[in-house]
DNA sequence: ACATTGGATAAGAATACGTTATGGATCTAG
DNA sequence: CTAGATCCATAACGTATTCTTATCCAATGT
């Protein structure tokens, strides 16, 4: 039982059949055949069932896929605590798309110039994207909006932020200070695309205060949103935090009175890895750019 | 990082030489340190320092230890689990000299007739050293005399047992029934050694009792005292469990009056290794040999 | 029925790994 | 202090393992 047939094992499970994997390891299909048929011939029982070209785990390689991934898993974080110096390196960093673009860049650009020679990795992955990836070990990091289905992770909150309205420049709304929510009622909106956890945030916020916004459009990223608030096509509720990227003068952004919807951002890992020395860095430096006191810019 | 290499790796720590661990290993030593070599390269730092013919681990060296252990104990029990049929396979049971020809035989033979395919080992350890084969995993269960320091072990006790005085016969004890230990103050003894556990419990109930046994001997087995006994060189203190394989009338096995010193005999293993169907299978078997009610042949 | 997909097998090729031979450094003993 | 012994590193070479390519066979689906 050596280490490279436990990779491709693991990697067969993962994707269904010898082929794919093949692909995966970047090897050919029958070097596959060849390392299961000898791990098989090793243990004295088949590992698949080959039911045409049906394939699945035999109850052995059920429990051979739980212990494969501990000895995997153990090995990595081995591989990389010793070669762990703090300066050089990998780090995976992922975040959720309405948190990536405005407050990622600041806490990057400050970890970028303390350790030059690490090779930084950033994935925009929805919530349970990143919550199956920090689970599977792929990135060492990620930062999103708290609660969260935590189980086998570890979270940290950053900080608070309310939800504002945004309506284009000129809008009877846009002076004035805080609008109340009655106010809105015959107002079309712009919403996000459900795939993202904030559309779900706005919503039950709405539904807690019964305000039913008048739906007029949908789209998959913040910043066509806004882009369709100055175009006329509707308001919308977006984050304190795109408010502050937001350099044009087209759009407004007006205070929700009475309670304000709010989110948490929080930075999320998994305990059971190691953690390495830039991934703490990395958590030192999100935690700075989230004290309002002395904010990193934002930039 | 494979493997083979770590497996090597922790023979070279283990026996303090790369010559000595290539024997162990049953390669050459030029393997070995090739293999060292890969394995450093790959990690970018030292694991040994070579003052001159002084193999030291590094602080790296020390923290792939570690990890090395858990690697290859995962594996291994890896493999046991899978290859489990509760039939076949291999048992490695230590006991400590003063139990092992006495208690065992009975678990032993019952065993052997319920799982006859199985390669049954048995190793005749002291405590200490049957404490630390239990940690490394050498040994599947352990029989010893309780309580002893188990630190990362687990235990069960199986019974309690007296210690019994054992005169010759024809002594002038041999009759009448229990014997006050003030009796004894004139009388020789012929002793066990230090190295076993049991010599130490003797000694600590004489204390107890402000009785200092006049030395005329000591032997290193059990059975040796026996016989040194039967030859009239003096009295001795032996486990209950030595009179019931005692088929000669030479001796005589008196009660000592008041309170008994007695020993309790238990089983331990390892919970952080994995416990094969055969091992449960075995502790089972102690248990129903150590029930008074039911006893099992103590052949 | 026939094309397509996916895994097993066989034979040759590349690579990795272990062996033997040997050298150099260090510690020990006479 | 020198001779010998011990021990690790290195080099050259042979073998063994493992991968690749080529091909086949079985199953699935249109």
């Amino acid at each position: 039982m050596d280490l490279a047939t436990l990779r491709s094992f693991l990697k067969i499970v993962e994707h269904g059949t010898f082929t794919r994997a093949a692909v995966a390891c970047g090897v050919s299909q029958p070097a596959l055949s060849q390392q299961v048929a000898k791990l098989e011939a090793e243990l004295g029982t088949p590992l698949f069932e080959r039911q045409g070209r049906r394939l699945k785990l035999t109850e052995t390689g059920e429990r051979l896929r739980e212990r494969a991934e501990q000895i995997v898993a153990l090995v990595d974080d081995t591989a990389r605590e010793l070669a762990d110096d703090g300066r050089t390196g990998r780090l995976a960093v992922a975040a959720i798309p309405t948190i990536a673009p405005y407050f990622l860049p600041g806490p990057l650009k400050a970890f970028r110039e303390q350790h030059p020679e690490v090779r930084l990795e950033l994935h925009e992955l929805t919530t349970e994207a990143l919550l199956k990836a920090l689970r599977q070990g792929d990135v060492d990091l990620g930062v999103l909006a708290l609660p969260v289905d935590g189980r086998y992770l570890e979270f940290e909150p950053l900080f608070e932020e309310s939800l504002l309205l945004v309506v284009p420049a000129g809008h009877r709304l846009a002076r004035g200070g805080p609008v109340r929510l009655d106010r809105l009622r015959a107002e079309p909106f712009v919403l996000l695309d459900e795939a993202h956890c904030l559309s779900g945030q706005i919503r039950s916020f709405c539904e807690r205060r019964q305000f039913h916004p008048l739906e007029t459009g949908r789209s998959t990223q913040l910043a066509t949103v806004q882009e369709m608030v100055a175009l006329g096509h509707g308001l919308s509720f977006v984050p304190e935090m795109a408010r502050r990227l937001d350099t044009s003068d087209q759009r407004v952004y007006v205070p929700i009175a009475g309670e304000a919807p709010r989110r948490t951002i929080g930075v999320g890992w998994n305990p059971y890895r190691y953690q390495s020395r830039l991934a703490r860095a990395f958590r030192e430096q999100l935690r700075s750019a989230a004290r309002p006191d002395e904010p990193s810019r934002s930039r």
